[in-house]
DNA sequence: ACTGCAAGACGATACGTATCGGCTCGTGCG
DNA sequence: CGCACGAGCCGATACGTATCGTCTTGCAGT
Protein backbone atom coordinates (compact mmCIF):
# COMPACT_ATOMS: atom_id res chain seq x y z
CA UNK A 1 0.00 0.00 0.00
CA UNK A 2 2.65 2.12 0.82
CA UNK A 3 5.63 1.05 -1.78
CA UNK A 4 6.61 5.29 -1.73
CA UNK A 5 10.04 4.33 -2.12
CA UNK A 6 12.22 5.13 0.69
CA UNK A 7 15.44 7.26 -0.51
CA UNK A 8 18.18 4.94 0.33
CA UNK A 9 19.93 6.89 3.50
CA UNK A 10 23.54 5.36 2.99
CA UNK A 11 23.56 7.22 -0.37
CA UNK A 12 22.91 10.95 0.69
CA UNK A 13 24.84 13.32 0.39
CA UNK A 14 26.15 14.95 4.23
CA UNK A 15 27.82 18.14 2.27
CA UNK A 16 23.50 18.57 0.77
CA UNK A 17 22.37 18.36 4.50
CA UNK A 18 24.45 20.35 6.09
CA UNK A 19 24.13 23.35 3.09
CA UNK A 20 20.49 23.05 3.68
CA UNK A 21 20.82 23.09 7.36
CA UNK A 22 22.43 26.50 6.90
CA UNK A 23 20.47 27.72 4.51
CA UNK A 24 17.68 27.05 6.07
CA UNK A 25 18.82 28.74 9.59
CA UNK A 26 20.43 31.94 7.97
CA UNK A 27 17.03 32.67 5.84
CA UNK A 28 15.06 32.42 8.95
CA UNK A 29 17.22 34.88 10.97
CA UNK A 30 17.94 37.13 7.66
CA UNK A 31 14.20 37.23 6.39
CA UNK A 32 12.06 35.69 9.22
CA UNK A 33 10.44 32.45 8.91
CA UNK A 34 7.04 33.62 6.84
CA UNK A 35 9.20 34.86 3.91
CA UNK A 36 11.95 31.78 4.12
CA UNK A 37 10.73 29.49 1.19
CA UNK A 38 11.60 26.32 -0.15
CA UNK A 39 13.21 27.46 -3.11
CA UNK A 40 15.17 30.10 -1.43
CA UNK A 41 16.70 27.55 0.48
CA UNK A 42 17.49 25.40 -2.08
CA UNK A 43 18.97 28.26 -3.97
CA UNK A 44 21.24 29.47 -0.80
CA UNK A 45 22.48 25.93 -0.54
CA UNK A 46 22.96 25.23 -3.88
CA UNK A 47 20.89 22.33 -4.46
CA UNK A 48 18.15 21.09 -6.02
CA UNK A 49 14.28 21.84 -4.72
CA UNK A 50 14.06 17.87 -4.93
CA UNK A 51 16.71 17.12 -2.63
CA UNK A 52 14.69 18.88 0.18
CA UNK A 53 11.85 17.26 -0.59
CA UNK A 54 13.26 13.93 -1.11
CA UNK A 55 14.29 13.69 2.27
CA UNK A 56 11.80 16.33 4.41
CA UNK A 57 8.36 16.65 4.42
CA UNK A 58 7.64 20.43 5.23
CA UNK A 59 9.17 23.60 5.86
CA UNK A 60 8.89 23.12 9.28
CA UNK A 61 10.96 19.75 9.25
CA UNK A 62 14.21 21.34 7.59
CA UNK A 63 14.08 23.74 10.34
CA UNK A 64 13.50 21.32 12.65
CA UNK A 65 16.35 19.20 11.58
CA UNK A 66 18.74 22.36 11.43
CA UNK A 67 18.19 23.76 14.49
CA UNK A 68 18.85 20.12 16.36
CA UNK A 69 22.12 20.07 14.35
CA UNK A 70 22.78 23.22 15.90
CA UNK A 71 21.69 22.55 19.09
CA UNK A 72 23.43 19.41 18.79
CA UNK A 73 26.42 20.85 18.30
CA UNK A 74 26.32 24.17 20.17
CA UNK A 75 25.60 21.75 23.46
CA UNK A 76 29.15 19.28 22.24
CA UNK A 77 30.72 23.01 22.31
CA UNK A 78 29.41 24.10 25.43
CA UNK A 79 30.21 20.37 27.00
CA UNK A 80 33.72 20.79 25.54
CA UNK A 81 34.19 24.56 26.87
CA UNK A 82 32.60 23.96 30.53
CA UNK A 83 34.21 20.35 30.86
CA UNK A 84 37.78 21.63 30.63
CA UNK A 85 38.28 21.63 34.24
CA UNK A 86 37.02 18.46 35.21
CA UNK A 87 37.96 16.67 32.00
CA UNK A 88 34.55 14.98 31.04
CA UNK A 89 36.78 11.92 29.43
CA UNK A 90 36.41 11.66 25.64
CA UNK A 91 32.67 9.91 25.12
CA UNK A 92 30.60 13.07 24.61
CA UNK A 93 28.15 12.50 26.51
CA UNK A 94 26.01 15.59 27.03
CA UNK A 95 24.09 15.38 29.77
CA UNK A 96 25.35 18.14 32.07
CA UNK A 97 22.73 17.54 34.49
CA UNK A 98 22.19 20.44 37.46
CA UNK A 99 24.43 21.09 39.79
CA UNK A 100 23.49 19.83 43.28
CA UNK A 101 25.53 22.34 45.78
CA UNK A 102 22.86 21.71 48.12
CA UNK A 103 21.56 25.41 47.83
CA UNK A 104 18.40 24.88 45.44
CA UNK A 105 17.96 28.61 44.48
CA UNK A 106 21.48 29.08 44.29
CA UNK A 107 21.65 25.95 41.68
CA UNK A 108 17.80 26.84 39.78
CA UNK A 109 19.29 30.48 39.23
CA UNK A 110 22.32 29.31 37.61
CA UNK A 111 20.08 27.14 35.22
CA UNK A 112 17.69 29.46 34.84
CA UNK A 113 19.99 32.34 33.91
CA UNK A 114 22.15 29.93 31.20
CA UNK A 115 18.04 29.54 30.06
CA UNK A 116 17.85 33.49 29.99
CA UNK A 117 21.11 33.80 27.57
CA UNK A 118 19.97 31.57 25.47
CA UNK A 119 17.03 33.01 24.81
CA UNK A 120 18.25 36.12 24.12
CA UNK A 121 21.15 34.78 21.86
CA UNK A 122 20.32 36.41 18.30
CA UNK A 123 21.69 33.16 16.81
CA UNK A 124 19.10 31.37 18.40
CA UNK A 125 16.29 33.49 18.97
CA UNK A 126 14.98 33.17 15.28
CA UNK A 127 14.37 29.34 14.57
CA UNK A 128 13.30 28.84 18.40
CA UNK A 129 10.17 31.46 18.09
CA UNK A 130 9.34 30.00 14.25
CA UNK A 131 9.43 26.67 15.84
CA UNK A 132 7.57 27.56 18.49
CA UNK A 133 5.16 29.24 16.75
CA UNK A 134 4.44 27.04 14.23
CA UNK A 135 3.69 23.86 17.10
CA UNK A 136 1.50 26.17 19.18
CA UNK A 137 -0.87 25.78 15.67
CA UNK A 138 0.06 22.31 14.39
CA UNK A 139 -0.25 19.78 17.15
CA UNK A 140 1.41 17.38 15.56
CA UNK A 141 4.88 19.64 15.02
CA UNK A 142 4.15 20.42 18.76
CA UNK A 143 4.23 17.31 19.98
CA UNK A 144 7.39 16.66 18.22
CA UNK A 145 9.07 19.90 19.08
CA UNK A 146 8.17 19.06 22.82
CA UNK A 147 9.65 15.80 22.72
CA UNK A 148 12.78 16.01 21.03
CA UNK A 149 13.65 18.97 22.12
CA UNK A 150 11.80 20.26 25.55
CA UNK A 151 11.42 17.16 27.28
CA UNK A 152 15.37 16.55 27.38
CA UNK A 153 15.80 19.10 28.93
CA UNK A 154 13.20 19.74 31.52
CA UNK A 155 13.74 16.22 32.66
CA UNK A 156 16.93 17.84 34.34
CA UNK A 157 14.96 19.99 36.57
CA UNK A 158 12.87 17.45 37.26
CA UNK A 159 15.69 15.57 38.63
CA UNK A 160 17.14 17.68 41.04
CA UNK A 161 13.81 19.17 41.95
CA UNK A 162 13.25 15.37 43.54
CA UNK A 163 16.55 15.29 44.85
CA UNK A 164 15.54 18.12 46.43
CA UNK A 165 12.16 17.19 48.04
CA UNK A 166 14.41 14.37 49.60
CA UNK A 167 16.67 16.99 51.11
CA UNK A 168 13.09 18.00 52.02
CA UNK A 169 14.18 21.61 50.56
CA UNK A 170 10.75 20.73 48.52
CA UNK A 171 7.51 20.06 50.33
CA UNK A 172 6.83 16.31 49.51
CA UNK A 173 3.11 16.81 48.29
CA UNK A 174 4.18 19.20 45.26
CA UNK A 175 4.60 17.69 41.49
CA UNK A 176 7.92 18.23 40.86
CA UNK A 177 6.49 18.59 36.88
CA UNK A 178 4.45 21.79 38.01
CA UNK A 179 7.01 22.96 40.42
CA UNK A 180 9.03 23.28 37.36
CA UNK A 181 6.47 24.74 34.98
CA UNK A 182 6.05 27.32 38.19
CA UNK A 183 9.71 28.51 36.85
CA UNK A 184 10.27 27.66 33.02
CA UNK A 185 6.48 28.78 32.39
CA UNK A 186 6.68 32.53 33.77
CA UNK A 187 10.49 32.93 31.58
CA UNK A 188 8.35 31.40 28.42
CA UNK A 189 5.91 33.54 29.00
CA UNK A 190 7.84 36.66 29.11
CA UNK A 191 9.44 35.86 26.26
CA UNK A 192 6.97 34.91 24.00
CA UNK A 193 4.99 37.63 24.57
CA UNK A 194 8.07 40.14 25.16
CA UNK A 195 6.48 41.80 27.56
CA UNK A 196 9.20 43.01 29.26
CA UNK A 197 12.81 42.34 28.77
CA UNK A 198 14.31 38.88 29.65
CA UNK A 199 17.52 39.60 32.26
CA UNK A 200 19.08 37.58 34.62
CA UNK A 201 17.65 39.57 37.22
CA UNK A 202 14.48 39.05 36.30
CA UNK A 203 15.41 34.87 36.57
CA UNK A 204 16.52 35.38 40.06
CA UNK A 205 13.39 37.09 40.96
CA UNK A 206 11.70 33.86 39.25
CA UNK A 207 13.27 31.65 41.82
CA UNK A 208 13.24 33.54 45.01
CA UNK A 209 9.18 33.73 44.74
CA UNK A 210 8.84 30.22 43.58
CA UNK A 211 10.90 28.83 46.54
CA UNK A 212 9.60 31.11 48.62
CA UNK A 213 5.90 31.74 47.96
CA UNK A 214 4.38 34.91 47.57
CA UNK A 215 2.75 34.67 50.64
CA UNK A 216 5.71 35.85 53.81
CA UNK A 217 6.47 33.29 55.83
CA UNK A 218 5.16 33.60 59.44
CA UNK B 1 4.22 62.04 0.69
CA UNK B 2 1.41 59.36 2.09
CA UNK B 3 -1.80 60.54 0.03
CA UNK B 4 -2.54 56.87 0.16
CA UNK B 5 -6.27 57.65 0.18
CA UNK B 6 -7.64 56.99 3.60
CA UNK B 7 -11.02 55.35 2.76
CA UNK B 8 -14.00 57.06 4.28
CA UNK B 9 -14.70 54.93 7.40
CA UNK B 10 -18.14 57.01 7.87
CA UNK B 11 -19.58 55.16 4.34
CA UNK B 12 -18.29 51.85 5.68
CA UNK B 13 -20.74 48.52 5.20
CA UNK B 14 -21.38 47.33 8.99
CA UNK B 15 -22.68 44.09 7.16
CA UNK B 16 -19.48 43.65 5.31
CA UNK B 17 -17.42 44.01 8.56
CA UNK B 18 -19.41 41.65 10.61
CA UNK B 19 -19.41 39.04 7.89
CA UNK B 20 -15.81 39.37 6.95
CA UNK B 21 -15.78 38.66 11.15
CA UNK B 22 -17.79 35.57 11.48
CA UNK B 23 -16.14 34.30 8.25
CA UNK B 24 -12.41 34.60 9.34
CA UNK B 25 -13.71 33.06 13.11
CA UNK B 26 -15.13 29.91 11.20
CA UNK B 27 -12.69 29.44 8.59
CA UNK B 28 -9.78 29.66 11.60
CA UNK B 29 -11.50 27.11 13.63
CA UNK B 30 -12.45 25.05 10.60
CA UNK B 31 -9.10 24.34 8.66
CA UNK B 32 -6.61 26.23 10.77
CA UNK B 33 -4.53 29.60 10.77
CA UNK B 34 -2.51 28.26 7.86
CA UNK B 35 -5.03 27.00 5.07
CA UNK B 36 -7.37 30.15 6.23
CA UNK B 37 -6.78 32.95 2.91
CA UNK B 38 -8.02 36.17 2.34
CA UNK B 39 -9.86 34.96 -0.86
CA UNK B 40 -11.74 32.11 1.50
CA UNK B 41 -12.90 34.92 3.87
CA UNK B 42 -14.04 37.12 1.05
CA UNK B 43 -15.74 33.91 -0.49
CA UNK B 44 -17.41 32.81 2.87
CA UNK B 45 -18.95 36.20 3.50
CA UNK B 46 -19.94 36.91 0.13
CA UNK B 47 -17.77 40.45 -0.09
CA UNK B 48 -15.34 41.23 -2.58
CA UNK B 49 -11.52 40.25 -1.75
CA UNK B 50 -10.86 44.40 -2.44
CA UNK B 51 -13.13 44.82 0.83
CA UNK B 52 -10.95 43.30 3.19
CA UNK B 53 -7.95 44.50 2.04
CA UNK B 54 -9.48 48.37 1.43
CA UNK B 55 -9.67 48.14 5.96
CA UNK B 56 -7.00 45.50 6.99
CA UNK B 57 -3.30 45.09 6.43
CA UNK B 58 -3.28 41.22 7.05
CA UNK B 59 -4.66 37.96 7.51
CA UNK B 60 -3.42 38.39 11.31
CA UNK B 61 -5.04 42.02 11.34
CA UNK B 62 -8.57 40.58 10.23
CA UNK B 63 -8.32 37.81 12.61
CA UNK B 64 -7.25 40.24 15.77
CA UNK B 65 -10.27 42.37 14.93
CA UNK B 66 -12.80 39.47 14.35
CA UNK B 67 -11.35 37.79 17.92
CA UNK B 68 -11.30 41.33 19.64
CA UNK B 69 -15.23 41.78 18.51
CA UNK B 70 -15.77 38.15 19.44
CA UNK B 71 -14.30 38.59 23.03
CA UNK B 72 -16.18 41.88 23.09
CA UNK B 73 -19.71 40.32 22.71
CA UNK B 74 -18.49 37.46 24.82
CA UNK B 75 -17.54 39.44 27.95
CA UNK B 76 -21.06 41.63 27.19
CA UNK B 77 -22.85 38.60 27.55
CA UNK B 78 -20.96 37.35 31.00
CA UNK B 79 -21.38 40.79 31.99
CA UNK B 80 -24.97 40.87 31.64
CA UNK B 81 -25.18 36.77 33.24
CA UNK B 82 -23.32 37.74 36.21
CA UNK B 83 -24.73 40.96 36.88
CA UNK B 84 -28.65 39.53 36.71
CA UNK B 85 -28.58 40.11 40.55
CA UNK B 86 -27.11 43.08 40.58
CA UNK B 87 -28.72 45.02 37.74
CA UNK B 88 -25.50 47.13 36.23
CA UNK B 89 -27.39 49.08 34.60
CA UNK B 90 -27.24 50.23 31.13
CA UNK B 91 -23.64 50.68 30.40
CA UNK B 92 -22.97 47.71 29.80
CA UNK B 93 -19.39 48.84 31.36
CA UNK B 94 -17.50 45.51 31.58
CA UNK B 95 -14.37 45.37 34.26
CA UNK B 96 -15.68 42.86 36.25
CA UNK B 97 -12.49 42.81 38.25
CA UNK B 98 -11.25 39.95 40.39
CA UNK B 99 -13.04 39.54 43.63
CA UNK B 100 -11.25 40.32 46.41
CA UNK B 101 -13.03 38.21 49.74
CA UNK B 102 -10.11 38.38 51.82
CA UNK B 103 -8.90 34.72 50.94
CA UNK B 104 -6.16 35.20 48.26
CA UNK B 105 -5.33 31.98 47.32
CA UNK B 106 -9.42 31.23 46.91
CA UNK B 107 -9.62 34.48 44.53
CA UNK B 108 -6.88 33.47 42.59
CA UNK B 109 -8.13 30.08 41.84
CA UNK B 110 -11.51 31.32 41.03
CA UNK B 111 -10.04 33.52 38.21
CA UNK B 112 -7.29 30.67 37.25
CA UNK B 113 -10.13 28.62 36.72
CA UNK B 114 -11.67 30.40 34.30
CA UNK B 115 -9.11 31.35 32.46
CA UNK B 116 -8.75 27.70 32.11
CA UNK B 117 -12.26 27.25 30.90
CA UNK B 118 -11.67 30.20 28.44
CA UNK B 119 -8.49 28.59 27.24
CA UNK B 120 -10.35 24.95 26.41
CA UNK B 121 -13.21 26.63 25.05
CA UNK B 122 -13.22 25.21 21.74
CA UNK B 123 -14.59 28.10 20.01
CA UNK B 124 -11.94 30.31 21.13
CA UNK B 125 -8.92 27.95 20.86
CA UNK B 126 -8.37 28.22 17.06
CA UNK B 127 -8.04 31.70 16.94
CA UNK B 128 -6.32 32.63 20.42
CA UNK B 129 -3.34 29.95 19.43
CA UNK B 130 -3.46 31.66 15.77
CA UNK B 131 -3.06 34.85 16.79
CA UNK B 132 -0.74 33.88 19.95
CA UNK B 133 1.76 32.17 17.36
CA UNK B 134 1.43 35.37 14.78
CA UNK B 135 2.62 37.45 17.37
CA UNK B 136 5.43 34.95 18.42
CA UNK B 137 7.36 35.27 15.52
CA UNK B 138 6.29 39.10 13.96
CA UNK B 139 7.19 41.28 16.91
CA UNK B 140 4.83 44.29 16.05
CA UNK B 141 1.48 42.17 15.98
CA UNK B 142 2.77 40.18 19.07
CA UNK B 143 2.85 44.13 20.88
CA UNK B 144 -0.31 44.59 19.57
CA UNK B 145 -1.98 41.94 20.64
CA UNK B 146 -0.71 42.12 24.30
CA UNK B 147 -1.80 45.59 24.32
CA UNK B 148 -5.49 45.17 23.20
CA UNK B 149 -6.46 41.51 24.65
CA UNK B 150 -3.93 40.81 27.56
CA UNK B 151 -2.98 43.91 28.95
CA UNK B 152 -6.18 44.85 29.60
CA UNK B 153 -7.18 41.04 31.39
CA UNK B 154 -3.60 41.27 33.26
CA UNK B 155 -4.46 44.55 34.92
CA UNK B 156 -7.15 42.95 37.25
CA UNK B 157 -4.69 40.46 38.49
CA UNK B 158 -1.78 43.64 39.48
CA UNK B 159 -4.54 45.42 41.29
CA UNK B 160 -6.15 42.63 43.06
CA UNK B 161 -2.29 41.41 43.75
CA UNK B 162 -1.30 44.82 45.02
CA UNK B 163 -4.24 44.89 47.28
CA UNK B 164 -3.48 41.80 49.05
CA UNK B 165 -0.24 43.49 49.56
CA UNK B 166 -1.29 45.56 51.42
CA UNK B 167 -3.09 43.59 53.15
CA UNK B 168 -0.10 41.85 54.38
CA UNK B 169 -0.67 38.64 52.56
CA UNK B 170 2.24 39.35 49.72
CA UNK B 171 5.40 40.12 50.79
CA UNK B 172 6.27 43.94 49.68
CA UNK B 173 9.26 43.14 47.47
CA UNK B 174 7.94 41.33 45.15
CA UNK B 175 7.11 42.74 41.91
CA UNK B 176 2.87 42.36 41.41
CA UNK B 177 4.12 41.76 37.52
CA UNK B 178 6.14 38.72 38.44
CA UNK B 179 3.81 37.88 40.94
CA UNK B 180 1.08 38.04 37.93
CA UNK B 181 3.48 35.95 35.81
CA UNK B 182 4.28 33.87 38.40
CA UNK B 183 0.43 32.54 38.01
CA UNK B 184 -0.50 32.91 34.08
CA UNK B 185 3.28 31.62 32.70
CA UNK B 186 2.75 28.04 33.89
CA UNK B 187 -1.01 28.29 32.77
CA UNK B 188 0.39 29.55 29.51
CA UNK B 189 3.32 27.13 29.00
CA UNK B 190 1.04 23.90 29.79
CA UNK B 191 -1.25 25.51 26.88
CA UNK B 192 0.68 26.52 24.60
CA UNK B 193 2.95 23.56 24.34
CA UNK B 194 0.10 20.80 25.17
CA UNK B 195 2.86 19.45 27.80
CA UNK B 196 -0.05 17.84 29.81
CA UNK B 197 -4.33 18.76 30.59
CA UNK B 198 -5.09 21.82 31.51
CA UNK B 199 -7.23 21.57 34.00
CA UNK B 200 -9.19 23.06 37.42
CA UNK B 201 -6.93 20.78 39.46
CA UNK B 202 -4.00 22.43 37.93
CA UNK B 203 -5.03 25.84 38.02
CA UNK B 204 -5.77 25.18 41.95
CA UNK B 205 -1.85 23.79 42.42
CA UNK B 206 -0.28 26.59 40.77
CA UNK B 207 -1.76 29.19 43.16
CA UNK B 208 -0.96 26.74 46.00
CA UNK B 209 2.84 26.84 45.29
CA UNK B 210 2.85 30.21 44.19
CA UNK B 211 1.60 31.25 47.33
CA UNK B 212 3.01 29.15 49.64
CA UNK B 213 6.09 28.57 47.94
CA UNK B 214 8.09 25.79 47.05
CA UNK B 215 9.91 25.10 49.94
CA UNK B 216 8.37 23.78 53.65
CA UNK B 217 7.17 25.81 55.62
CA UNK B 218 9.14 26.14 58.55
C1' DA C 1 -22.07 62.44 -9.14
C1' DC C 2 -19.41 60.27 -5.79
C1' DT C 3 -17.90 56.32 -3.41
C1' DG C 4 -18.03 51.97 -1.33
C1' DC C 5 -19.19 47.43 -2.82
C1' DA C 6 -19.19 42.51 -5.29
C1' DA C 7 -16.97 40.16 -8.71
C1' DG C 8 -13.20 38.71 -10.92
C1' DA C 9 -9.05 39.35 -14.26
C1' DC C 10 -4.25 39.90 -13.72
C1' DG C 11 0.95 39.40 -12.82
C1' DA C 12 3.91 37.73 -9.28
C1' DT C 13 5.49 34.15 -6.23
C1' DA C 14 5.79 29.76 -4.01
C1' DC C 15 4.21 25.36 -3.90
C1' DG C 16 5.02 20.33 -4.89
C1' DT C 17 5.90 17.09 -8.88
C1' DA C 18 8.24 15.36 -12.82
C1' DT C 19 12.26 14.92 -15.69
C1' DC C 20 16.66 15.69 -17.43
C1' DG C 21 21.80 14.93 -17.68
C1' DG C 22 25.80 14.48 -14.60
C1' DC C 23 28.14 12.24 -11.10
C1' DT C 24 29.37 8.53 -7.76
C1' DC C 25 28.95 4.53 -6.14
C1' DG C 26 28.72 -0.89 -5.97
C1' DT C 27 28.85 -4.97 -8.81
C1' DG C 28 30.35 -8.41 -11.92
C1' DC C 29 32.60 -9.92 -15.96
C1' DG C 30 36.84 -10.47 -18.42
C1' DC D 1 43.23 -5.95 -11.62
C1' DG D 2 40.49 -3.11 -14.56
C1' DC D 3 36.65 -1.45 -16.66
C1' DA D 4 31.86 -1.30 -18.32
C1' DC D 5 27.30 -1.04 -16.48
C1' DG D 6 23.19 -0.08 -13.85
C1' DA D 7 21.18 2.16 -9.77
C1' DG D 8 20.33 6.12 -7.35
C1' DC D 9 21.29 10.71 -5.51
C1' DC D 10 22.32 15.26 -7.13
C1' DG D 11 21.71 20.01 -9.34
C1' DA D 12 18.78 22.11 -12.35
C1' DT D 13 14.68 23.40 -14.44
C1' DA D 14 9.96 23.08 -16.57
C1' DC D 15 5.33 22.48 -15.27
C1' DG D 16 0.52 23.12 -13.36
C1' DT D 17 -1.80 24.81 -9.19
C1' DA D 18 -2.73 27.94 -5.41
C1' DT D 19 -2.56 32.23 -3.12
C1' DC D 20 -1.17 36.67 -2.98
C1' DG D 21 -2.16 41.74 -3.47
C1' DT D 22 -3.48 45.05 -7.17
C1' DC D 23 -6.44 46.70 -10.70
C1' DT D 24 -10.74 47.11 -13.44
C1' DT D 25 -15.60 46.94 -14.12
C1' DG D 26 -20.36 47.52 -13.33
C1' DC D 27 -23.82 48.24 -9.74
C1' DA D 28 -26.16 50.32 -5.81
C1' DG D 29 -26.76 53.52 -2.05
C1' DT D 30 -26.34 58.18 -0.54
Amino acid sequence: MAPTKAPDSSRRSDRSRRAIHDAALALVTEVGYRRTTIEGIAARAGVGKQTIYRWWPSKAAVLMDAFLDLAGRAAEDAGAGSGSGAGSGGTGEPAPGIPDTGDLAADLKLVLRATVDELNDPALEAPTRALTAEGIVDAKLGAEFVHKLLDPQLALYVTRLRAAQEAGDVRADVDPRTALELLIGPLMHRWLLRTLPLTHAYADEIVDCAVGGLAPRA
